[in-house]
DNA sequence: CTCCATTGGTCTGTTTCCAGACTTTTAGAA
DNA sequence: TTCTAAAAGTCTGGAAACAGACCAATGGAG
């Protein structure tokens, strides 16, 4: 265990597959809601153009998501890829499902990654003078994810989270956050959303923008850590 | 600036050309240290793998850098790929033609990036209780870059501020931490080993280590910030 | 001295992925 | 009604990457 940096080093170079990668990212766009129900995906060339990759490869994905009902298709001037899935009520199996889905240490790394990166982000921008621009930003997601009813929660929520992030102004540490996320939510998605964890969180995500807004980042490392540990521990718990 | 989510959920798919992101890995493998001088990278087909790349296109990265004078290749039982390259000692033009070599926004991106993930990692391990081997290990590796000589210390700090990321178990982690050491590689490589800088950073090196024992989050967060902002602060100076 | 395991070197056919040109559909503007 | 711009749909040739089998060298074990 634990060898020589050889390991971290050397790890893969390519994440795998390019379609089935595409995929992945595309669902999750949609599972997060990032691209809302019934909104336009953006048009194909510039899609390929921000993924990476060839317009061939990204309708193949789009494609399989079509013919999975994700998407639908239209031709033509204003027409496009279009958002036709509603994330359904999770039922008592589903979160059971998710984590067998996942291999047995994977859950643990992906915690403990967000754990990281997040903390770190809240830190990072703790330290910094905001632009009121920024503040504005950073309040307007508070209170969109507070103002949230249970259809919209986890979109914004997502927003927010990511909004730290994205407002240090790396691009490189957005990305770490995103992938984070990524890599949880299928499980967050299969947890009920109660109105008793909303306003718990709602509370927590409010310390967090103070402890920002305040340039403490110990406070805010710790309100985020806080409120990640949450979540990890109703994961966690139904692990038992 | 800042929209959607859209931006960092929908990035770069692959990271671009399997050959030269090889290439790139390779190198940093060797310019770290990761590989002494005058060690054997491991055989092809385990290498490949490791890479998650065909033995073709490792060959052709190995190929590249035997032509450039890095690698020394032998056949037969016990050949194999052997590092030929000793890190020259940095002149006064190195870092400024390092930065140069980077787009204008990446240095702060990598910079920043950096100090969330290391941060982090050094946080959630000192939110754990460690094993003894751990710990064993952690004090080792600080023994390492504070016995370090001038040739050995890139090496050995590599090997330090990595060994925080490994410990905390979570390969995302350490694989994040891997990639921003390796963002900044070719500035620190740039920057003359003064023995004054060395003293500095063993003084902080330890109080990251004893932080992390005394499972201390605060002050292990506290502790790599600072001491990440001595090298930010030093290479941001070379910019004005 | 012979054998053989280990390692790099080479070849072949296949799959994946790409770049770019061209076609078709469609909604709105003129 | 006609024209136009923006979008998806289609096609082709080629480059990149892979999988896997096979060859060649080499140093140590027996």
């Amino acid at each position: 265990m634990t060898d020589s940096p050889l390991v971290s080093l050397l790890r893969p170079v390519r994440s795998g597959n390019a379609f089935e990668e595409t995929v992945e990212r595309l669902l999750q766009a949609i599972k997060l809601g990032v691209v809302a129900h019934g909104a336009k995906m953006p048009p194909e060339r510039e899609l390929a153009a921000q993924l990476g990759i060839s317009r061939v490869t990204l309708r193949e994905a789009i494609r399989a998501l079509q013919e999975s009902g994700y998407l639908e298709v239209r031709r033509g001037r204003y027409g496009g890829a279009f958002v036709v899935y509603e994330p359904p009520d999770p039922g008592h199996g589903d979160l059971r499902r998710a984590l067998n889905a996942m291999g047995p240490g994977e859950l643990d790394d992906a915690l403990t990654f967000r754990m990281a990166v997040e903390c770190g982000a809240a830190q990072v921008l703790a330290e910094r003078a905001l632009t009121p621009a920024q503040i504005t930003l950073l309040r307007r997601r508070l209170a969109d994810v507070n103002r949230a009813g249970p259809s919209d929660y986890r979109r914004l929520d997502t927003a927010f989270h990511l909004c730290i992030a994205e407002l240090t102004g790396s691009p490189l540490l957005a990305a770490a956050c995103a992938d984070a996320r990524l890599r949880v939510t299928d499980l967050l998605n299969a947890i009920p959303i109660l109105s008793f964890n909303i306003q718990h969180s709602a509370l927590q995500h409010a310390a967090i923008v103070e402890a920002i807004l305040d340039r403490d980042p110990d406070r805010a490392r710790q309100a985020v850590a806080e409120h990640l540990e949450g979540t990890a521990a109703l994961l966690r718990g139904f692990l038992a």
